[in-house]
This record gives structure tokens, sequence and C-alpha cells, in this order.
RNA sequence: GGCGAGGUCGCCAAGUGGUAAGGCUGGGCUCUGCAAAAGCCCCAUCGCGGGUUCGAUUCCCGCCCUCGCCUCCA
């Protein structure tokens, strides 16, 4: 049973098949590397990273194509602030973006390409859409894409362009000069003195590429002229998706992706995420208040990708717990095996819990799955009743779930948090009790353990001694 | 104004034309010197008003409210 998804451009939900009938080829809107991504892009990728998998996970080979957007208005700017040169600005958020999402268990695309290192081919395609009358230079050397030439514009964004252009801010207004139309948008921006050295030489003069153009060529590039899934935020629709579609079908005269997965954005504690309120959280942030990455990955395939997800500290302290629980399970069912057979008859008694993901990615149906299932089928193992052979098919099961949903448990231990040590004023007191403790004096011991809860520890005790672990995660101030 | 999404237990969040998954929190119990951990159990009639229907939270209409996009923000 092949994956069904919600297609943007159809507004159906449809099964996701490979056009060649072997490998999935598809393309996913990377970061601009001009900072830390937040929790939000991640959301994002996260969910990419399910739909990887999911794929995979049903025998179907992929070929997954993500860009690094290393050129634009930002990278341009933050770079000359910071006196670096581009590419080496560019190239330490890209080391950092990579390590975030190693944190996050999120795979690496096969191909990662980046906007800069394919110049030529966006030029290629500029000079393509201007052969057969798309696009037009205007007078500085800037190109702009001809939107009234495309009839299908707006077909994604459902966006006519009537209401594009009719109330269109009136930011700049000196390109606006030299556009047909309003809607029209840049594929080369020419050189202007405050991009410095980022200049590049092309047909029209120096300059750089538009935003939009740099996926339509890579994606060509690296996936042909049609494939088979275009992905990025919700945000991306309009204009980003809707230029890539006027720009690719009408230079190739064939359908660009054949489908469109779009994930909808996150709040914050109930609120839009915004440079203002403060709540653009990011890997760093999470981890200064005693989260793991992994939490944040439940967290955000807690939630319906096509939905806005409410992001809480509550709901992460929520999916702590839940992940103990799961590698107590984990353990409980013999650990993962050494190696797994990815297929859809290995699922066992998990088999409801892929149906929901191959079910429009329904992440949170397929929590609720694991947990029910989960909890029989351990009580089963361990009252006897599974035989043995199913236990081995439920362990099989469990961890090939939990490699769909990307959720790797070897971090959850929960007998040994990484918990930062106790002052040493804190050990000493524990040591005392331990003492008491051993003399069976309660009324010490407890005394002690509540000065200790004071100073914000819990003492855990063991047959023979006692561990220490800070009382809920630290609040950030 | 245009397009779109949504209002389900204290919080997060699925789902269905036949009286509502799961996680967290909370309450009870078992275990434990106590506590923690673990286990078991309990805890909602689905924004408001109409309509269709044998029956609606699920379909239709109206209203209220929230949110997203409408030119470079995932």
């Amino acid at each position: 049973m092949p994956l069904s998804l919600y297609d943007t451009l159809s507004r159906e939900i449809l099964p996701v098949r490979p056009m060649d009938g072997e490998t999935l080829r598809f393309y996913c809107c990377g970061p601009t590397v001009y900072g830390p991504a937040h929790i939000g892009n991640f959301r994002t990728f996260v969910m990419q990273d399910v739909f990887r998998r999911v794929v995979e996970a049903g025998g179907m080979a992929t070929r997954h194509v993500r860009n690094l957007t290393d050129v634009d208005d930002k990278t341009i700017r933050r770079s000359q602030e910071e006196g670096r040169s581009l590419a080496e600005f560019t190239a330490a958020w890209t080391v950092r973006f990579h390590a975030d999402c190693a944190a996050l268990g999120i795979l690496p695309p096969h191909v990662e390409p980046s906007a800069v290192a394919h110049l030529p081919e966006q030029i290629a395609l500029i000079e393509r859409l201007i052969e057969k009358g798309h696009a037009y230079r205007a007078h500085d050397g800037s190109v702009y894409y001809d939107v009234r030439s495309f009839p299908g514009y707006g077909k994604l964004s459902r966006l006519a362009e009537r209401e594009i252009t009719t109330d269109a801010p009136e930011r700049e207004q000196a390109d606006e000069y030299d556009r047909h139309s309003a809607a029209d948008f840049a594929l080369w921006k020419a050189a202007r003195p405050e991009d410095g050295p980022n200049r590049w030489p092309s047909p029209w003069g120096e300059g750089r590429p538009g935003w939009h153009i740099e996926c339509s060529a890579m994606a060509m590039k690296h996936l042909g002229e049609s494939f088979d899934l275009h992905s990025g935020g919700v945000d991306l629709v309009f204009p980003h998706h809707e230029n890539e579609i006027a720009q690719s079908e009408a230079a190739t005269g064939r359908p660009f992706a054949r489908h469109w997965f779009h994930v909808a954005h996150l709040t914050v504690e109930g609120r839009k995420m915004s440079k203002s309120l403060g709540n653009l959280h990011i890997l760093e942030d999470l981890a200064a208040r005693g989260h793991r990455p992994m939490e944040l990955r439940y967290v955000l395939i807690s939630g319906c990708y096509r939905q806005p997800l409410n992001f809480t500290f509550a709901s992460l302290a929520a999916a702590r717990k839940a992940l103990a629980r799961l590698a107590d399970w984990q353990r409980r069912l013999g650990g993962p095996p050494d190696f797994l057979l990815p297929g859809e008859e290995d699922f066992g008694p998990f088999g409801p819990v892929y149906d929901a993901l191959l079910s429009d990615l329904n992440t949170p149906e397929a929590l609720g799955r694991l947990h029910r299932i989960g909890r029989e089928v351990v009580a089963a193992a361990e009252g006897g009743t599974l035989p043995p052979q199913e236990f081995e098919t439920a362990r099989h099961g469990l961890a090939l779930v939990l490699q769909c949903l990307g959720l790797d448990l070897s971090e959850t231990d929960t007998t040994a948090p990484p918990a930062p040590e106790a002052p040493a004023w804190v050990q000493a007191l524990a040591a005392e009790r331990l003492d008491a403790r051993r003399r069976r004096d309660w009324d010490e011991a407890d005394r002690l353990r509540d000065q200790i809860k004071e100073a914000g520890w819990l003492v855990r005790d063991a047959p023979d001694t006692s561990t220490l672990e800070p009382l809920g995660p630290p609040i950030a101030t």
C-alpha cells in the first residue's frame, strides 16, 4: 500500500508513487543559511524526514534533494556586517544546520545543492525563459519573469493575478518602474553597491540570481525536469512555489512536480513566532532548559502536519515522559534488534501504527496507536501470553515503527539522564542521608530528603545506594 | 477585501453519521521504611443557534472567535 498524502495543487489526498516506477524523487526547500534554524523550520524538516522514512520503510528507494540557499539579501547583508566573505559565513551556518539536523535524527538528503554553486544552471534557465518570451530584461540589467505569459500562474496558491497586483505593497518602487506588472518577479538581480563583492557575471551584466530560480534550476538538474514531489513550509506556497512552477513549466513545457507537500506552521504558547516576542526558539534554547533534541522531535510529530501546531514547554515535558516510557518498553522487549528488514509485513502487532502513517502521514494517530499497542504487547510479553516467535516480531515491529518516526531512544535512558552534577554541598547532604538511611534512622533521612528537595534535587533510592537528579528542567531566565 | 485553516477533557492532540484515540497533568490503588520509578484503575458529549437524519461532535446554513498567506518568512 502506498503512502497517501494531501496534495496542495489538486487539493486531494493522492497516493505517492514514483513516476519512473522505481525511485521516488523529491525536492525539499532547504534553509537560508544566515543564522541558526528555529523550531518552526525544524517542524518542516522533521516532517519531510518522516515522509522519507515512511516511503523507505515500504521498500521504496528515494532520491532526496534539499538545497541550501546561500545567496540572498539576508546572507549578503549579514556576512558583510560581520566582515566575512559570503562563502565563509554561509559555510559556518551550514555546519551548524547539519549538526542540529543530526541531533534531531533528520536523515541527510542524498544531494544538498548550493545556490552559488549552480549559477550556470540558473543563468541557462533564465536564458531559456527569455528565448521563449517568458522573461524580459529591465534597464538596470535585472531580468524579470513575465507572469502574464504563463496562463497557469496562480494555480497552486489559488491567487488570481488580479489579487496579487492590486494590493501589492509599494515597496521596491524603483524596480516596479521597470516591471511590466507588479506581479512580475526577479530572475536575475542587477548588482547593487551594497552587494559588495557578491556579484557574478551574466549575459545581462553583473548581478545575482533571484530567489526562486535556484530551486527550479537545482531541482531540474538533480531530479529531472519532471519529478515526483516538492515540499516546504506553507508560507512557500506563495510566492516561492508558485513562481517555481511558472519558471519551470514555462521553460520545459512539462509538469514540474507532480505532488506538492506543505507543512503548516508552529505557534509558541499560543502565539505566532516572531522576533519581537522572543519566541523564535532554537535548539540551543531548549538545551539550556535541559531538553533533548528528541523531545522536540516528538513534539513536532505530535500534531498533524497540515494543522498549525502549538509548541509549549509543557508539551516538551510531556514528550520527555512519553519517550521514557517508549524506551522502557523497548528495553523490556529485549532492546532494538541488530538489524531491520524493512517491509510492511514486518511491523507485526505494530502494523496499525504504520497504517496511520500511510494515511496522510498521520503522526498523532500513529503515536496514539503506538502507545496503546505498546502497552498491550509489553503486558502480554511479561504476562507470558505472547508466544516466543511473536515476541521477536513485536520487538522488530517496534523498532521499525520507531525508525519510521525517527525516534532514537538510545539517549532516553531514564535511569541515567544527562543530569548535571549536584553542587558539592547537596552531595554532602545526600551522603549524610545515605548514612542515616543505613542506620535506619528514617526521621533523619526524611528530614535530609526534604532539605535536598528544597535545594532543587530529587533523591532516588536504590536498594543499597541513592542518586540525585534535578527537580524538573531548569527554567531559563 | 481576497484565498485558506481551525475552534474536541486542566494542557497538547487524533477521530468518527450511531453517543469521542493517545500523551502530559490530576485523583485512587499496588509496590516501597518513606519517596521515586514501574504497574493497574478513574477523569470530556466535541464554540453558539438553526436544519437534514431514526440518530450529528462528524453533513448543510447562519453567527461568534482564533490563526495563516496575499512578493523573498519553514
